[in-house]
DNA sequence: AGCACAATTCAACGCATGATGAATAACGTC
DNA sequence: GACGTTATTCATCATGCGTTGAATTGTGCT
């Protein structure tokens, strides 16, 4: 993979002729490298072998290593802009709507190493102050209060949160098969309906316990 | 939270007085860093300063960082016992059932610790030979594929395994509130009918997608 | 009392890392 | 063709890490 050509070659310092895109390729290799390792374990001397170049070089094109990594997590769109879109038509199909905006995301390659590498880097880490907490929070949880009744937003999309953070870990970090492999169809078949319930199925009762299960395993 | 008491008092080496489980409080201190920062992040010096001890004394009681994270990740359960228990009693209800055991041993602190410090450590890293991955795959799906249709047991649990793990992304990992604090009962009213859905619905047919939905988001 | 053993610390090594600053070679422009 | 600018490398620093080995002191056995 290593991107470079006729990089490393020749002896002494200086500027070397080829490469047009040097820094777009140090980016590539960065983002790559933070998508698969995380922040912590992606060292600048790793991203510079990979692609063909100095580690000074990463140094006087991006900052530091925080600010490559920031450099790294553009992500080619805007949540604010395209969640409240799915609830604009209501709440029937908006599973649906909101699972296939999902797909279309994660499954754009320009869009999916961005996000593993913010996924993978902060579930890394304890602390409030996680980018993807706040990220959660701020460009899905905020952007879609106004679509729900006042007191049930939160828990109703935050259950719809963990379906699909759950399809983010199996299918994308751990890439489980034949989840991994299965067709967006037969996916959005499976779980919008799951969606669906989480946002507009009536508030379960404290149920009697009648129906079918035994009392499980507690303690 | 530094556990030891009188521990760096005096000057001079040699052994210390009181401590009678000094090996335990490196072992609960490592716990809790794993669990926290995953194995990248915790440094033995930071687990030694938290246990009030000298980092060389980690190295006594447990050799290799390696060694260290393995014994904190000793997990008071084993899940290739109690999985295939909930579906002895056939496919009724175990949905629920799954459900109550995965809740009840997360919520069990004993287990916690050593689990978010296998998931914390395991999502930060790329590649097949990923603990997690391989204790999923062996402590999980392998049991119970004998209690589904050959064919379909693989991809039923795995949506089973998504939901779940969403639930332990967000509830105990990122701790969005208010999922976080869901009494257990709500919790498993709200997801049980999900994973009961995933392992006995029957197969979603490639439907005529007329029922209410639009085109979504596409590219 | 003496002695083996276990617990604990100290000091240090070797290594990889992020970062810096100066040196050099190519490029674009007039 | 001279010149400022940019791209690139080299050499180096300080830091923090995991790990090791020896030194020292307390504990328990006989």
């Amino acid at each position: 993979m290593t991107a470079a050509d006729g990089a490393p070659a020749g002896r002494g310092r200086g500027r070397r002729p080829g490469g047009p895109d040097t820094r777009g390729q140090i980016l590539a290799a960065a983002r790559h490298s933070f998508a698969g390792k995380g922040f912590g374990a992606t060292t600048i001397r790793a991203v510079a072998a990979d692609a063909g170049v100095d580690p000074a070089l990463v140094h006087h094109y991006f900052g530091s290593k925080d600010d490559l990594f920031l450099a790294a997590l553009e992500i080619p769109v805007d949540p604010r802009r395209l969640v409240p879109q799915v609830f604009e038509a209501g709440l029937d199909g908006a599973g649906e709507r909101l699972l296939r905006l999902f797909l279309s995301v994660w499954e754009d390659p320009h869009a999916r190493l961005p996000l593993l590498a913010l996924v993978r880097s902060s579930l890394g880490r304890e602390g409030d102050e996680s980018l993807l907490r706040q990220g959660i929070l701020r460009m899905i949880l905020e952007p879609i209060r106004s679509a729900l009744p006042t007191d049930e937003a939160d828990h109703r999309m935050q259950l719809v949160i963990s379906q699909m953070s759950g399809l983010v870990v199996t299918r994308y970090l751990l890439v489980l098969e034949p989840l991994a492999s299965m067709p967006r169809e037969d996916l959005v078949a499976w779980v919008a309906p799951t969606l669906q319930r989480y946002l507009d199925a009536p508030l379960p009762r404290e149920r009697g316990v009648a129906s079918s299960a035994g009392p499980g395993a507690s303690g």
